[in-house]
DNA sequence: GGAGCGACTTAGTAGACTGCTT
DNA sequence: AAGCAGTCTACTAAGTCGCTCC
């Protein structure tokens, strides 16, 4: 037997239980057990309120802004809760918990989940369980929005002329549809739909209010909102000198708290052109972006090979030591400087990306097709740009052409 | 035509894991 | 072996958006 007390070092790891010795704490246990029913009620009492007096500390928050569901406790789901999807000649799958059984079963095809419940906290909110991002389904549809962001290669020139246009269309309801557009292709913007939840202070673009847009002359726009997960976006822009007049007249006559785009909603922007979205737009423009530096990239590299004759690069280390003359000492003097230059470049890059999450674009905006191509022209293992997962998310793409172009 | 519903995508976070340096 | 920084992964909240219904 082995006293655990004596495993030390975090590597450790327990396996088998049984080789573990116990005792010690069980015999403890015992002894407080025994102690405790030979006291008297006082004492018990005594204890007890010393032990409330050492937890008391820790078992209040003082919470600010408290919103309604905040805090609450949520139960444990069960089965009853649940409506399962299957297959109509699917077995129904056993309830894992006795006396239970499923809420629901139903066979709907037209619809991907498999299972769903209510959010006990929140009865309107819906739960689902998905199938995962490697499965083909999730591929399909995730290769769908990409063949539809490429279409707007087609259109985006006519949408950008159409839209320049109506910055100084006289409907006042169209001039907001062409900014809030431009801002959704410039910036990236969400759309910002209205929630019922009127305390929120969480914007997009259709939902900025007048206090998130200030004008700073003579063409730019300092942003200033809570967006999604309440994550602040404060950024500066020029702007083309229309959409800054036109941002003017919106604001004019109106007060905090009210919306920049009065005559506008998701659903008006969104019908505008069917299944052009906002989110289109960011695919769109993340997927042609990278297309486009992976291009410049390939002639760079032919550029490159043009120049023969480099001579290798030498590191550092000599293996003599020799007492270094002044040049000697003066050409690694200027290296140093420009190793220190490289990194302070790395360092700005660095503090610039902080707030960028790269991650999110390349799971869901950068079509991976492009990627794959660039690896299959540079003959570099795939596995180097892809982690496990979004290898198996990405299968739809690996047999890409060479030459794809987004 | 607008509110609410239902289904789906997007996104940050915690904690585990990995691999390098000391 | 410890310390660390970066990466991966599971989890699920927070969005979007089309549809239905009144």
């Amino acid at each position: 037997m082995t006293d655990w007390r004596q495993i030390l070092g975090r590597n450790h790891v327990i396996k088998k239980f049984e080789l573990c010795d116990f005792t010690p704490i069980y015999e403890w246990h015992m002894k407080e057990k025994e102690k405790k029913k030979n006291m008297s009620t006082e004492e018990k009492k005594a204890l007890k309120e010393e032990k409330l007096k050492q937890e008391e500390k820790y078992m209040w928050a003082i919470v600010d802004g408290v919103k309604e569901r905040m805090g609450k406790l949520k139960r444990r789901i069960l089965p009853s809760d649940i409506t399962i999807n299957i297959g109509k000649n699917a077995p129904v799958p056993e309830c894992p918990i006795l006396g239970e059984s499923w809420k629901e079963v139903k066979h709907d095809n037209t619809v991907t989940w498999l299972a769903f419940w209510n959010d006990p906290i929140n009865s309107k909110e819906f739960k689902y369980v998905f199938l995962a991002a490697s499965s083909s389904l999730k591929g399909q549809s995730d290769r769908e929005k990409y063949e539809k962001a490429r279409l707007l290669k087609d259109y985006i020139h006519g949408i950008r002329a159409q839209y320049t246009k109506n910055f100084t269309n006289k409907d006042i309801t169209m001039r907001q549809i062409a900014v809030a557009t431009y801002l959704i292709d410039k910036l990236a913007l969400r759309s910002g739909n209205e929630k019922d939840d009127d305390e929120a202070d969480m914007v997009g673009c259709c939902t900025l209010k007048i206090e998130n847009v200030a004008l700073l002359p003579p063409n730019k726009i300092q942003f200033d909102f809570l967006g999604k997960d309440s994550i602040r976006y404060f950024n500066t822009v020029e702007v083309e000198l229309p959409v800054y007049k036109a941002i003017g007249q919106f604001r004019s006559g109106k007060k905090d708290g009210q919306d920049l785009f009065d005559k506008l909603d998701t659903s008006k922007l969104n019908s505008l052109m069917p299944s052009l979205t906002a989110k289109v737009f960011c695919t769109y423009n993340a997927s042609i972006t990278l297309d486009e530096m992976t291009q410049r990239e390939e002639m760079n590299v032919d550029l490159g090979r043009a120049k023969k004759g480099k001579p290798p690069l030498k590191d550092a280390e000599g293996k003599k030591k020799k007492n270094l003359s002044p040049e000697v000492l003066e050409r690694k003097l200027l290296q140093i400087d420009a190793k220190m230059e490289k990194l302070e470049r790395e360092k700005i890059t660095k503090e610039d990306l902080k707030t960028v999450a790269l991650g999110t674009s390349k799971i869901n905006y950068l079509d991976p097709r492009i990627s794959v191509a660039w690896c299959k022209h540079h003959e570099v293992l795939k596995e180097k740009i892809f982690n496990k997962s979004l290898l198996a998310k990405f299968t739809w793409a690996m047999d890409v052409d060479p030459d794809f172009r987004f």
